[in-house]
DNA sequence: GATTGGATAGAGCGTTCGTTCTAGTCCCGT
DNA sequence: ACGGGACTAGAACGAACGCTCTATCCAATC
């Protein structure tokens, strides 16, 4: 639980994005102090209002926005990891379930305990975090359209199919169990198979 | 958005639980300061300290046993209004999507966002939800095993159904939609019927 | 070498947090 | 009538919150 990058390889914006992001991901937006926020990114409040004149809530942004990234990075590499969509999909609740575990069930899905918790409260955020699925669902849309899936059940399947990850990544986390996340894997391979081309 | 209950109705300790209850499902726990609980509740600092010597997180237990069991009734309601178990799942959804859409979009999950933020943290409050997960599971598990599903295959679908059902609610709840709600119960009906004994 | 503006630094502001504490009210058994 | 436990009531407390503010540092530019 070190500090978000080291303070000679990153600039002082980007830290404390990367470490308002790992913060956010484990305990969401309120538990989340500015003070032990700029602390572990080694940097200052002053720092912090100079980049961000929005204060906590535009960093908060910026952090949804990284985290969507992160986990569009990882999503990614899973479904590139198989040519068949329904190995792909359950190749990525693999190495999601991997992640968690090696985090001592820390690191789950970097968006879903900030949407949770600033639905109608935050609009910007909110946004921000809706972006973020959406962004989820069309790289799974895509490999469903590549794989020569209609239109509309790619669509359909890419919707469920983030909702599942998210769902039971969210159980393995509290559970501390990877059984969630690989069950829902066998699952959804099933499902995107039982509409196969 | 009135309190929960009238004063007349019901005896001070359910009036804490329940509006502590309704607000940590729109805003989580720290969303959910204890002078505005109590003034919601029309009770006082004093009665929350009497009842619950253990403080907010006491009663944070509590209101989550509460949403455990509210979420129950309505999924019990869902599975028995059809004898078919995929059917049955299908209509869990509507009845969520149903219930969300009213309460515009503030009524999600009454313990998911709980979970989310108090994972590593209030280790009892997250005993708690992992319980209502738990329970939930036990409830679709019931209904497939009565339906002729095997042991094991109905218990692992019981694990996916409730985390489908939990990741959709949040994406319904997130982009106002009643759609990833819908689309979900879809594709668990033929999951689900995919099993078939 | 002086000037300048982006970036850093953290003390301190007003507010709100969860909790404690003392005082008071209510009601029931005797 | 009265004693006593259950419950109500909210002022007050220390800690922690997000944020503002002034001061300072340090390259780049003239």
């Amino acid at each position: 639980m070190a500090a978000t990058g080291t303070k000679t390889e990153l600039g002082t914006r980007e830290r404390l994005v990367r470490t308002a992001s790992r913060l956010m991901q484990h305990g969401g937006y309120e538990n989340t102090p500015v003070k032990q926020l700029v602390r572990e990114a080694q940097a200052t409040l002053g720092s912090l209002y100079h980049f961000f004149p929005g204060g906590k809530q535009e960093l908060a942004v910026a952090a949804i926005h990284f985290g969507d990234e992160e986990f569009a990075a990882l999503l990614r590499a899973g479904l590139a990891a198989r040519p068949d969509p329904a190995e792909a999909v359950e190749a990525v609740t693999g190495l999601l379930a991997e992640a968690l575990e090696a985090s001592d069930w820390r690191d789950g899905c970097p968006v879903t305990a900030t949407a949770l918790e600033t639905v109608g409260r935050l609009p910007d955020v909110q946004a921000a975090c809706a972006r973020a699925f959406a962004h989820w669902q069309e790289l799974v849309a895509a490999k469903l359209l590549a794989s020569g899936y209609p239109e509309q059940e790619a669509r359909d399947l890419a919707v469920t199919v983030v909702n599942t990850l998210e769902g039971a990544e969210m159980t393995s986390q509290v559970t501390q169990s990877r059984t969630p996340l690989l069950t829902a894997g066998r699952h959804l391979a099933r499902l995107v198979a039982s509409y196969g081309p």
